[in-house]
DNA sequence: AACTTATTACGAAATATTTCGTAGATAACT
DNA sequence: AGTTATCTACGAAATATTTCGTAATAAGTT
């Protein structure tokens, strides 16, 4: 509830959550095919991360492999809880027909999505 | 695309996006309901916003109205594109899902999603 | 062992963002 | 008119975030 990551560590957790563990080289090399920083930069942000306890080390050899130390879905959940609040007003239905609008969700997807929707008329109940 | 809000501007582009021009005391005594910042503080946000040009206004009086020069769908649409690339891998399904269950949504709400969804299918046919 | 390479730790500069104080101007009030 | 309240403009401090340079160390190479 309390730490919300920045943009920057944002994305390192996005890429531990795929990934699983990893070194500065590996989400280095990940972030640099986007935009183009230092590897000090990279390194620096990691270890920002550990001292604010957002990620776990253990070391192997001279290089540490990280984890993330923060759950994905309750991060998550901050986040969008947020987005709503802020950016639209409270409407949870404005994001989602926003989210739906937009992007080219596959059919699989879609119904995927509608059967949640029965279980939660379900669970209304 | 190019230019995206901080937090606070975003606090006072919502404000104005639901209750159309305001006053920077309105929008001061908006925020202040949530959180304690001086008047200057708010002031300086929005004179920062309108020389970036997310804010045009207009004397009356001795006061300015400001209003958004920024389109309210456009964006929600950046924002809520790059949280599912960067905060749910890029699945809009994920972002779909953790809103709709983490949110108390009415079941008024529920329907209408229930039949943009529908209206998503026939396009895609 | 000497040399090269990769990694960490540390500090600090650069940038972005938020915050407030002060001064001057305008309007409102008595 | 004189006083008070409110608003703007401006500058700058405080804070947060991103960025990189340098030095030390450990690992791998020849």
């Amino acid at each position: 509830m309390k730490n919300k990551p920045t943009e920057s560590e944002l994305e390192v957790l996005s890429l531990l959550w795929k990934s699983g563990d990893m070194t500065v080289r590996e989400i280095h090399d990940e972030i640099t095919k986007d935009r183009d920083i230092g590897y000090t930069t990279t390194l620096k942000i990691m270890q920002i991360m550990f001292e604010k306890g957002l990620l776990t080390r253990r070391k192997e050899g001279k290089t540490h492999i990280y984890s993330s130390k923060v759950d994905q879905t309750v991060t998550q959940e901050g986040l969008v809880s947020k987005m709503i609040k802020t950016v639209f007003q409270g409407s949870t239905k404005d994001l989602v027909m926003q989210a739906l609008g937009n992007s080219a969700t596959s059919k699989k997807e879609l119904e995927e999505i509608r059967s949640f929707l029965d279980q939660l008329d379900e669970e209304q109940k």
